[in-house]
DNA sequence: TTGTGTTTTATTGCCTCC
DNA sequence: GGAGGCAATAAAACACAA
């Protein structure tokens, strides 16, 4: 505390008020005088009658820091829910009606919004902090669901080398095809589901015609490379009799039909980008 | 009763606005 | 330059466990 003019005012809650050096004529600090005095102090919530006893302060002088009443609490609150910030009128009248200074209750108004600030801060956390642990644990779970859709492509795919080796053995025409080309190998199979050739075979026992269509091609030839060098899986995912139902890889079979009426050309990107991911 | 943590009241210094 | 708001802080009052 700042040394100053000291004199007692007892319109201030019969404490002793300082004048300063600062910004206002009431900011100053008030002085306990006397602590012997304090022995006799005033219990706490008194009402507003008591604050204008002038017999009582002539006694009880000086005070030490002092609660407002109930009273006076719950008229400030409802006051501040009406209005957090406080015009000079509404402080004078306020003041008035609660027997306080109206320095008290500018200085009430300040610290209840320090608090309200305060308890925001909090709640804005509270919100934040919900709203991140919600988006961590989907992240999480596309995570996971990535993975198991990587794990699935990694599977059929191998599925479906096999399947290419045992075709090379039982059909010398593919032996001839060339060895860089895997679309030939997939077009060298529709020859046959759609020849009506040995029903024998792995492939036409098992691969969806859904998919490779008798008559021309179901797959534009930037889609068949695309599947020929690894994805062409697809088609054996009903292989494991996993019917996830509508499931990722078959939603994405409709995107391509779709896409493959308009732009054949960008088929097989689509179909590489989304497993990729 | 006492030590300790929390809440409330009040002050101080700085800043912005008019 | 005065008035008022805000952040930081002090200090009294209060709550509560040991």
């Amino acid at each position: 505390m700042e040394s100053g003019r000291i004199f007692f005012d007892p319109s201030y809650n019969g404490n002793v008020v300082f004048l300063g050096n600062g910004d206002s004529v009431y900011r100053g600090a008030r002085m306990a005088m006397n602590m012997e005095e304090t022995s006799k102090r005033r219990p706490f919530f008194s009402s507003p009658e008591e604050l204008y006893d002038e017999e009582y302060y002539d006694e009880q002088l000086p005070e030490k820091k002092r609660r407002l009443t109930l009273e006076q609490v719950h008229l400030l609150e409802k006051s501040f829910e009406t209005e957090n910030k406080l015009e000079p009128d509404r402080k004078t009248q306020l003041a008035k009606k609660l027997g306080l200074q109206p320095r008290q209750v500018a200085v009430w108004f300040q610290n209840r919004r320090a608090r309200w600030k305060t308890k925001q801060l909090e709640r804005d956390y509270d919100k934040l902090k919900s709203s991140y642990d919600s988006l961590s644990s989907s992240y999480d779970s596309i995570l996971k669901e990535n993975e198991k859709l990587k794990a699935e492509v990694f599977s059929l795919t191998e599925k479906l080398q096999g399947k290419e080796a045992a075709v090379e053995k039982s059909d010398p025409v593919l032996v001839d095809a060339p060895a860089d080309s895997p679309a030939q190998l997939i077009l060298n199979v529709e020859d046959r589901l759609s020849s009506g050739s040995d029903g024998s075979s792995a492939v036409d026992d098992q691969e969806g015609p859904q998919l490779v269509d008798s008559g021309d091609s179901y797959f534009p030839n930037n889609y068949l490379g695309c599947v020929a060098a690894g994805v062409g899986g697809i088609q054996s995912e009903e292989d494991d009799g996993s019917d996830d139902g509508g499931s990722y890889l078959s939603n994405m079979l409709v995107v391509a039909e779709k896409q493959e009426e308009e732009e054949g050309e960008l088929l097989g990107w689509h179909i590489w980008s989304t497993l990729d991911n």
